[in-house]
DNA sequence: CAAAAACTTGACTATTTTAGTCGGGTATAT
DNA sequence: ATATACCCGACTAAAATAGTCAAGTTTTTG
């Protein structure tokens, strides 16, 4: 029960920016050395995060990734999803004729299992970036 | 995101279990028959299942396995415990010294990957064995 | 214009995890 | 006795993961 760190430094990387940018696009540069995370695996995190629309880059010096929308209004769920981590825990279920364990029936467990992800699923629906923020010191 | 296929059928068995037992063993070949899950991967689960005090075994011709608590006591947590099945989504936080990423501050994100796992968690700790039971053919 | 900063992209690879099998046991009811 | 069913460690093929590399292109600034 793991998320791939592609996805969790992708929501590293994103909260990073919304504390650290003024307007101005954030270098990866930058992000690599305050999150120590490789350069050369944040520019491949981010390539995706293009292609989804959750940044846009700027090129050439001085250049970076601006977030599109506001921290307030990024899903945490469409972050993930760039990254093609999919909230699908179990196998079973692809399509509605052959779903569970090969055979042609639900399997006895199936309905659990779409609860499951119905409900992390709804965790990362209603988490916005802006959520992440809040909390950084707060607590205990 | 995934759960690994071991708890998957863990659950699955076990609920087979439930349904199937009246206060007899039930076989690991009967399960396998009527689950399709290869017997000799259920006898690997089920080794766990017994040093974890989720069923005893009974051996010999009419052998079989039987569950320790009732469907309605027995939490999906513990299953999933059973087999190894972690909740924690993310690397970050092992031991409180070097939490994070190498470093030894907490990472900007911890707090959220701490929140996931707490609500994952509750799911299954809130879930019983006899909850699937229930909507088995229920819903839509 | 030249050079440096920074994004772009596909391919590649080592390591780890996963899923599942195999073989050779032991216990017990009939 | 013998068949059934649990017991258990070791093994392996395949897939996923994490991360690197190479070879660009674009844009700003001096």
């Amino acid at each position: 029960m793991k998320l791939n760190t592609k996805s969790r430094y992708a929501v590293m990387a994103l909260a990073d920016m919304a504390v650290f940018s003024r307007d101005n696009a954030v270098s990866l540069r930058d992000i690599s050395l305050r999150q120590g995370i490789s350069l050369l695996y944040l520019e491949q995190i981010f390539l995706k995060l293009k292609k989804n629309n959750i940044v846009k880059s700027v090129r050439g010096i001085n250049g970076g990734y601006i977030l599109i929308k506001t921290p307030k209004e990024l899903k945490i769920l469409d972050i993930l999803l760039a990254l093609d981590q999919k909230v699908k825990t179990v196998g079973c279920k692809k399509d509605s004729k052959k779903s569970c364990n090969g055979k042609s029936t639900k399997c006895i467990t199936h309905n659990f299992w779409d609860e499951l992800d119905f409900h992390i699923n709804s965790f990362f629906e209603n988490k916005k970036l802006s959520d992440l923020l809040k909390n950084k010191e707060a607590r205990h």
